[in-house]
DNA sequence: ATATTATTTGGCTATTTTGCCAAATAACCA
DNA sequence: TGGTTATTTGGCAAAATAGCCAAATAATAT
């Protein structure tokens, strides 16, 4: 049976992708990719309220994905640890292998 | 703001990534990653019902990350995309930053 | 046929996550 | 000071997830 060393260090590593588990946070951090932005406006580009965005921001920097800087009355967010975006590629070859099976399937 | 388009393709990602974000369902990916295994070797090792770990599989499964394959009465599963092993160095990299800033913040 | 082993499914409760609103806080400007 | 803008926080209700048990299913062996 796994040990409790091994169980702490699987749920460490769960925290950090169940911080990115998330359509707006995945945005979010697409978005900061490009470069800082403020919460305003990832708010404008993700549609939900203020409140919420702000959450999944402190979601993504407890987490230790992004980090905040205040400038005068708005918050930058921008990435800590850039190899996040090493996720996406991986995870659009699960996407489009689902999708060839499903054309396997229709064939015929 | 963000189109349709973008939302369906962040929510397939997020499907995928939530589909990780779980402490047993990223010790079985790093179980697999040495080999297909049984529902019942999985078990033995995680340590939760049996009926739990199954549930666990199928999540795998359903999301296009796993593949099962039956022989006698066990269900062997296996990767069906290795590139997922990936996401373990970046959280690992993640991780350690956490911990440096830790130790920062400790100094003197 | 019956029993045994491996796995999945249904159903239920407990917990966690999400997202909104309203209110609090912070920085700036008039 | 008082007002405005940007952001965070508290609180709540709805939705999703987790994990257990019991029962169903599947394959095999006796």
């Amino acid at each position: 049976m796994m040990d409790r060393k091994t169980k702490n260090l699987f749920e460490a590593r769960a925290k950090i992708i169940k911080a990115l588990a998330h359509p707006a946070r995945l945005f979010i951090v697409d978005q900061l990719s490009h470069g800082e932005k403020c919460v305003c406006e990832l708010t404008g580009m993700i549609g939900s309220d203020v409140s919420t965005v702000s959450k999944h921001l402190a979601v993504l920097k407890n987490s230790g994905i992004v980090l905040d800087e205040k400038r005068g009355t708005q918050v930058f967010y921008s990435l800590r640890v850039p190899c996040v975006l090493n996720f996406f590629s991986c995870v659009e070859s699960v996407i489009s292998s689902n999708a060839r099976d499903q054309l396997f399937l229709l064939k015929d």
